[in-house]
DNA sequence: GCATAACTTTCCATATTGGCAAGTATAAAC
DNA sequence: GTTTATACTTGCCAATATGGAAAGTTATGC
């Protein structure tokens, strides 16, 4: 049982939140993205450039009803790294899940 | 969906295991758990503490092989605790599952 | 051009984690 | 009983991370 497979860059529960939602859904819109994690603009953000720099996100930008508007989507490294972490997760827990 | 239900005392990596662990043998010893998570004495010890510290985990201290030892052991919250926060844990990833 | 909405970045405070090294405690040897 | 070694524990410090407020940037509609 190693941890080797957790992926700190989608531990914290509001990028694995975030992760979660763009796992299911194509696109996700940052509004969206910030009543589910319920955190600030600010802080949304700087999670979002860390999935970005990880290689996990992508961004897009266009205007929808007027309003400048920004869509997360999982790249396929996202896709591939969340898989892994949600495996490592369920080793961890799945084993422990007997006993509950 | 929300992560109101993750439990911060037992979202680190290091404490997650332990809590694995925990949930599966009734005892653990200090040495097999410093092994399993791969931390310095110090921090297992400080990891401990925390749980301790939150009502979770009980340490058992005695000799075994002339030798002064550690056990941990969940507590009855520890083990309630434990359960919610896999719940929640299977809340986000369970939903997200299904695409992977 | 100007105002506004939608982020983004900067700044700062707080918290956490990790390791090393020093300290404490217990058991065994003598 | 004292010494020694093992098994943690605590103090100290560095590095990193998270969160929010506020200022900054950009694009859209008027």
């Amino acid at each position: 049982m190693s941890a080797g497979a957790i992926d700190m860059v989608l531990h914290p529960p509001a990028r694995l939140q975030v992760a979660a939602v763009l796992a299911r859904t194509s696109k996700a819109e940052f509004a969206r993205l910030r009543e589910i994690t319920q955190v600030s603009d600010s802080v949304l953000s700087k999670h979002l450039s860390a999935l970005v720099d990880a290689g996990y996100v992508k961004l897009t930008k266009g205007a929808l009803d007027g309003r400048q508007r920004t869509w997360a989507t999982f790249t396929a490294a996202g896709h591939k790294a969340f898989a892994a972490h949600v495996r490592a997760l369920q080793a961890i827990v799945a084993a422990a899940d007997e006993t509950i």
